[in-house]
DNA sequence: CCGCTGAACCGATGGCGGTT
DNA sequence: AACCGCCATCGGTTCAGCGG
């Protein structure tokens, strides 16, 4: 059992008092109370944790203070919760700053940004000359490595940023985010890329950089990149979150990420002519055709496919009509092969509103099908 | 005040399986 | 290929206590 006291500070003040009454210190009194060692003493004094009732009790009865506490039973501790809490920031840097110096603190800094080891970090202070808590000093430590990674030192920028589709699941006690990225899971696990992230104002959309010491973009099978995210953040179970990334950080173009390869290759021809590549990425999930472009206002979703028998226009009518239904603001455009569509195919496109554009394939069909975008965007 | 240590706790990482 | 559910293990961080 212990005691709970109304405050830390009447906590504090209790040991500090029955000292005085008593005119003893922890060790004496420690003797007296046939207890192992004054540490515990200690620690009640330093509020660490919350005391033993019974020590309590007998500090009342040698001291004949009165102690204001309530008893908690089959609780361990209640002062102290056993839950990892990072030492806010501010506090951090406070108390780095004015136990070391400016100039220590920027070597803290440093040895943070090279991912030493927190106890490592301690040693080389105390190396220094330093003595300090580590209780105190480690956790002031930790919460600087914890903070760069979670980007409280950084604003939220959303700028020239691909959005994913990011799917967030509880995993013991620390929430995981999983998204989808094909072909940079290989490249990226290669690199055993380190990343930190930032969440934004709504908890909807989490961006992720690389980062030195930050923690490991992990491939979860063969397909999804993932990462955890600790449970202070207000995320929920089997929710969706947009996962955020800049791929020039990474040090890939937003053409890149383009998925279909005939896309890719437009996607090129287009930045070149001024066309803007829509952050938000096609993928065979949300239906949003193979690439979106953006271009004087508009956004511009194309479909393109090779295919060359007329059942095949069947299923695209099908598809871009989803396509439709799901971005009724978007201009679409369906780019295909010559004579796939019969006359009823093009009433029907021309019903539901996608203009089919009719390439070869060879030479320069990126070129040939922007130009047709452009003009008929401009009447 | 300070420093150390064992252990609890939790995050990171490696998986597996299945469905759409 | 994307989406989703879940497990096991390992090692770093933090807590609580002990003691100089």
């Amino acid at each position: 059992m212990r005691a709970k006291f109304q405050s830390k500070e009447e906590q504090r003040k209790f040991f500090l008092d029955v000292k005085k009454a008593t005119k003893m210190g922890s060790r004496k009194l420690s003797r007296l109370l046939d207890l192992k060692s004054r540490g515990g003493l200690e620690s009640y004094t330093a509020c660490r944790t919350s005391p033993e009732l019974s020590i309590v009790k007998k500090l009342e009865e040698l001291s004949g203070l009165k102690a204001n506490y309530e008893i908690i039973h089959n609780n361990k501790n209640v002062m102290v919760k056993r839950k990892i809490v990072t030492m806010p920031y501010e506090e951090a840097e406070n108390i780095l700053r004015k136990r070391f110096g400016d100039m220590h603190y920027s070597e803290i800094l440093k040895f943070i940004e090279q991912d030493e080891n927190l106890d490592d970090i301690a040693n080389k202070l105390r190396s220094y000359g330093y003595r300090f808590d580590n209780h105190i000093i480690v956790r002031a430590l930790g919460s600087l490595k914890l903070s760069r990674r979670f980007g409280l030192l950084e604003k939220f920028d959303e700028m020239g940023c691909a959005v994913l589709d990011g799917y967030v699941q509880n995993s013991r006690g620390s929430f995981l985010v999983r998204f989808s990225l094909g072909f940079l899971r290989q490249k990226l696990s290669a690199k055993n890329c380190k990343i930190g992230f930032i969440i934004n104002d709504d908890y909807s959309k989490v961006k992720i950089f690389p980062l030195k010491g930050g923690k490991k973009l992990s491939a979860s099978d063969n397909r999804l990149l993932r990462f955890h995210i600790p449970t202070r953040f207000p995320l929920k179970h089997n929710s969706r979150v947009k996962v955020l990334l800049n791929p020039k950080d990474f040090g890939y173009s937003l053409t890149d990420f383009v998925q279909d390869e005939d896309a890719r290759k437009l996607a090129h021809k287009a930045l070149e002519r001024g066309f803007v590549i829509h952050p938000v990425r096609s993928t065979t999930n949300n239906a949003m055709g193979d690439i979106v472009l953006e271009y004087k206002d508009r956004k511009i979703l194309i479909e393109i496919t090779r295919f060359e028998k007329q059942q095949a226009a069947n299923w695209k009518l099908g598809q871009v009509l989803l396509q439709r239904i799901n971005y009724p603001s978007f201009t679409n455009f369906l780019i295909l092969n010559k004579g796939v569509l019969s006359k009823s195919h093009l009433r029907a496109f021309d019903r539901i509103v996608v203009t089919p554009i009719t390439v070869d394939f060879g030479g320069d069909w990126e070129n040939r099908a922007l130009d047709f975008i452009e003009k008929s965007i401009q009447t």
